[in-house]
DNA sequence: TATCCGTGGAG
DNA sequence: TCTCCAAGGAT
């Protein structure tokens, strides 16, 4: 570290820690205690997902399952179910494995370190210490898009953040961590200083702690980093959904459990169902067609609805059931389906 | 290492 | 309307 990093360096910890306790966030439902399983069911649900959003999905999982036990006891459909809305499917399905191999091969118990954290289905390096730290105090450092930003900023570090940048966003993690003690209002501190203050744009240099020591402050440049990430061609993808009903209930299918909302009910996908119960003739209504965007592509949707008198037997259909529209509300569908459904709730 | 995986909020 | 990406991990 050269000169200027080091005084930039200087008391980093000790202003993070005495800011958190000023002012940083502390009611969060999480927040407070020491037992692992809440601090991890946030810390999974928090993954490139935000408070706000986490915020009634954690109340939900806390009352169904109220420790790692019941967790692991349920079916996963029903945790998909309660996950539906909040994406990434793949961390309900590790969440699931996770308690799982919890109670199986560590008694109900969470491993005690980072390490052993990190070795569970769906807690990597960054989630395992953000863990340990809240719940253990272990003395590990975390960085995630949060604590990423404020070392760019801060030290003044250029290019993207991944690969080789990061290796070195990892040290310098490590470098700044407090003695001992304080882990869990300094882990907090930090990520509550990326999320309130030195937040993606327009950051609030005048309140921060650590700004009379920002790199990137003093370079006029605290816009301008982290550097952002070439931006990538959105692909198109097409897909054309039916809605099977006899208006009062609505044909789901299983999806296959990896991919794309991998394991939750949908609507089927194509209209090749039809001719197998002989209804290829049938009137179908054009909906309004929809477009859903994810991360890497834009899903167009083009929904149709098919109405018959009465529900065709689902004899050799595997991963097909009719539900009631009240059933499929809370079944657990991706959210274009469910908005979908919404619309077309009576018709 | 690069790609895949959701959704909603902010500007 | 459009862009960016949030408490990332798995493959």
């Amino acid at each position: 570290m050269d000169a200027s990093k080091e005084a930039a360096a200087s008391g980093f910890a000790d202003r993070v820690v005495r800011w958190q306790r000023q002012s940083g966030r502390h009611g969060l439902p999480w927040q407070g205690g020491h037992d692992p399983y809440p601090i991890w069911l946030s810390e999974i649900m928090l993954q490139q997902t935000q408070v706000a959003t986490v915020l009634p999905y954690f109340h939900r999982f806390m009352a169904r399952f109220p420790d790692v036990q019941a967790l692991a006891a349920a079916p996963l459909e029903e945790v998909l179910a309660l996950w539906a809305g909040l994406g990434y499917y793949a961390r309900a399905r590790n969440l699931h494995a996770c308690a799982r191999q919890v109670v199986a091969q560590h008694g109900g118990r969470f491993p005690r370190t980072a390490a052993g954290l990190a070795e569970l289905p769906g807690i990597g390096r960054s989630t395992a210490a953000a863990i340990a730290a809240f719940a253990y105090g272990e003395r590990v450092a975390i960085l995630d898009g949060n604590v990423k930003r404020v070392l760019c900023r801060h030290f003044a570090i250029e290019g993207v953040p991944v690969g080789q940048v990061e290796k070195s966003l990892w040290s310098l993690a490590e470098s700044l961590l407090p003695e001992r003690q304080d882990m869990g209002a300094y882990t907090q501190g930090l990520m509550d200083l990326g999320a309130t203050l030195c937040q993606r744009g327009r950051p609030r240099c005048e309140s921060c702690p650590l700004a009379a020591s920002c790199l990137a402050r003093r370079q006029g440049r605290q816009e301008s980093l982290p550097t952002p990430r070439p931006a990538q061609t959105q692909r198109r993808r097409q897909a054309v959904f039916l809605l099977l009903t006899d208006g009062e209930h609505v044909l789901l299918q299983r999806r296959p459990p990896v991919g794309i909302w991998g394991g939750l009910l949908s609507l089927p996908e194509g209209l090749d169902l039809l001719p197998r119960w002989g209804l290829s003739d049938l009137d179908l209504e054009p909906l309004p067609p929809r477009e859903h965007v994810f991360t890497h592509f834009r899903l167009e949707i083009r929904p149709f609805l098919g109405r018959v008198e009465a529900m065709p037997p689902l004899a050799g259909e595997p991963g097909l059931l009719w539900l009631s529209l009240a059933e499929a509300r809370t079944a657990g569908v991706p959210a274009p389906v469910a908005r979908l459904l919404e619309e077309s709730a009576g018709r």
